[in-house]
DNA sequence: AGACTTTGTAAAGAAAGTGTAAAGAGATTG
DNA sequence: CAATCTCTTTACACTTTCTTTACAAAGTCT
């Protein structure tokens, strides 16, 4: 759950967008004065991952507040202004905005570039059953315990969990982890899948992931 | 100086934006052909820090290219395209957009929109783990100790640190930090991670930074 | 059951990748 | 321009991974 940060002059903006970002599952503060908002941000430095803040503002120009959010705190800021000039941009940005929308925009908008934000700040591993694949760090984790595998195994072990109860021909096993030639005479796959099994605590005889599937060849059961 | 690939179809629209990056100080690599775009970025995965895309194009629908770019790289990708409408949009960032600018756009907002990528993916990182970087004096401390690097060491560990946990292949590091052709051949990547690991006191066979990646290259592990 | 095919895996062999010393080539500096 | 520093190449020992072989065990068919 992510906290949001809406600091809105025009309290029926506020509540538009407050209720919109509720549906997707973020928590939203809304602050009308930017004194309040800057004071409790100041309070709560780690608690926001996105601030969205308005440019119209009293008491304070939305730039200054924009500077000061900046000079404590790294938190995103998505700017959302009626002022759509090119040289608000250039200031918005200038001052460390990391996204400027001018208004009127569609609040779904606001959630596609809240969700690309947040994309870019947190590590992307998917979770498919007992196990955790990151793709970037090229690690599958099983039960949170991170499996030391080969590449051949990483490879095979990743296309069981695209393909998750579909029979997969050693053939088509094959072409996918290496792009090779496979004559039906091999082994290599078998004994890929037998390591493959060890490192998993799998037992072909009675397997919780690894099924053979006898004349095909093997299917991962979810 | 950075890198911009720019893969758009018109060739009046490709000058311009290249022209005009090029004023501020980007160095551009245009393609109006994806397919010659996405074999150029497969061959030089760390080169480029931001990718501009067009949507309409030959060949390939501009969604595929965007998956295809996000399935081999995490560089940010922005859409420039004459496609505004939201379920575009929704899309767009779905596949892994960073940014999605509606044609017609004044370039200026391009360059802005790029800063703005930038920034974040350069200035955030002062200090990660034991380390101390100081960009503009070229320098690194671990543990407030100055390491006495060459360039190319200095280099390496810089991208390293920019690229935590992710395995690197020589290839990509010799892109990197030389913009040189590599050939699988070639030792010398072998041989500076092999100094470095000597000055940052770290053994191979039980790291506790750079990590051999058996296959596939090293990574750095926080 | 008997003949035949397929699968599991241990063990051996082949292939590929890695670490690094040392020498050679290039670049830089006083 | 020689001394020095840096980078690349070579060479070889060593390690890890991949494939093949071989045989026992299990499944299928008639």
């Amino acid at each position: 759950m992510h906290n949001i940060l809406l600091i809105e002059d025009d309290l029926d903006m506020q509540t538009l967008i407050g209720d919109y970002l509720q549906n997707y599952e973020f928590h939203v503060d809304s602050f009308d004065k930017p004194n309040d908002a800057l004071s409790h941000l100041e309070k709560n430095r780690d608690l926001y991952s996105v601030v969205v803040l308005d440019l119209m503002l009293p008491q304070m120009d939305g730039f200054d507040v924009c500077k000061k959010i900046r000079s404590m705190s790294n938190v995103p800021i998505i700017i959302s202004s009626a002022r759509g000039e090119m040289s608000d941009k250039i200031l918005g940005f200038d001052l460390g905005a990391d996204d400027y929308l001018a208004k009127p925009y569609e609040p779904r908008e606001l959630v596609l570039r809240i969700n690309s934000i947040l994309r870019r700040n947190t590590s992307q591993s998917k979770i498919v059953g007992d196990f955790e694949i990151n793709e970037s760090s090229h690690e599958i984790k099983i039960d949170g315990l991170l499996l030391d595998l080969t590449k051949i195994e990483y490879d095979i072990l990743h296309l069981f969990l695209k393909n998750i109860a579909k029979p997969l021909s050693r053939e088509s096993i094959a072409n996918a982890v290496a792009g090779i030639e496979y004559n039906s005479k091999d082994r290599a796959i078998d004994m890929h899948i037998s390591n493959l099994r060890h490192k998993l605590g799998d037992d072909p005889k009675d397997p919780r992931y690894i099924k053979s599937v006898w004349g095909i060849g093997y299917k991962f059961i979810g």
